[in-house]
DNA sequence: AGAACCCTATCAATGGTGTTGTCAAGGGTG
DNA sequence: CACCCTTGACAACACCATTGATAGGGTTCT
């Protein structure tokens, strides 16, 4: 499904820095950080404190991403939302809204496509 | 649970016209047409065109109301939950968050103990 | 060492939303 | 007839989401 889910790629490895990953989702690095504030996103930090997106925290935030531009849901929704998928299992949302997450997918396909130019 | 759910009375019977439900549930009667024109809420009509609230559409204006007020969900995050609600089955929000529907349902008693006097 | 990036924190501008409020013009009912 | 209901429009107010800039300080790489 994810163009780097290939051998020796591990989705979940914290590898971009905010700088990229927020070029890669078109968003404000800005924007990154109050995400983290809000609680809809927990990305790693190096030893000295610096955050790095993994491949999954990048389409988490394609996720959010979706639902507030396409669906006008603000944050607290999208926290409760959040709340709802951890207590009833995974991929519930996702499965309600595959098309929104294909699309989400196919923008993070293009959107590394296009920082790897 | 609900103090009018006794003998006789239906709890899904649409008996309160607007005036009478904002009264209720302390809310502006425009905000109650808002929420329907937002598809949150859905009364009852009489021939004549005019809305009639049941006890079951108040719950729910009081269900929307501490998800605003309290939790700072929006109109559309709280949409997305409602259809979250629908497809997978019942009282799913509501079993997560019973004390926000306990303190519904006890605003609800009160003010319908108000509205009396 | 210096450039370029990261960190936190703060302030501001812009556009959008939620809620209440009021006005108009018209219909139903005591 | 008075009063409440209807829809539709407009406005005010406060708050939120996003982007942007700034300041002071740390990290990384050349």
């Amino acid at each position: 499904m994810f163009r780097s889910s290939g051998p020796g790629i591990d989705p979940s490895r914290p590898v971009y820095v905010i700088s990229v990953a927020a070029e890669i989702v078109a968003v404000h690095p800005r924007t990154l950080r109050i995400y983290e504030e809000a609680g809809l996103i927990c990305p790693s930090r190096t030893e000295s404190n610096i955050r790095l997106f993994s491949e999954n925290d990048l389409r988490r935030i394609l996720w959010i991403r979706h639902l507030t531009q396409d669906l006008g849901v603000n944050l607290a929704g999208i926290k409760l939302l959040f709340q709802l998928e951890e207590r009833l299992g995974e991929r519930i949302l996702e499965r309600l809204y595959e098309e929104g997450n294909k699309k989400s997918e196919r923008a993070v396909a293009a959107a590394r496509e296009g920082g790897r130019r």
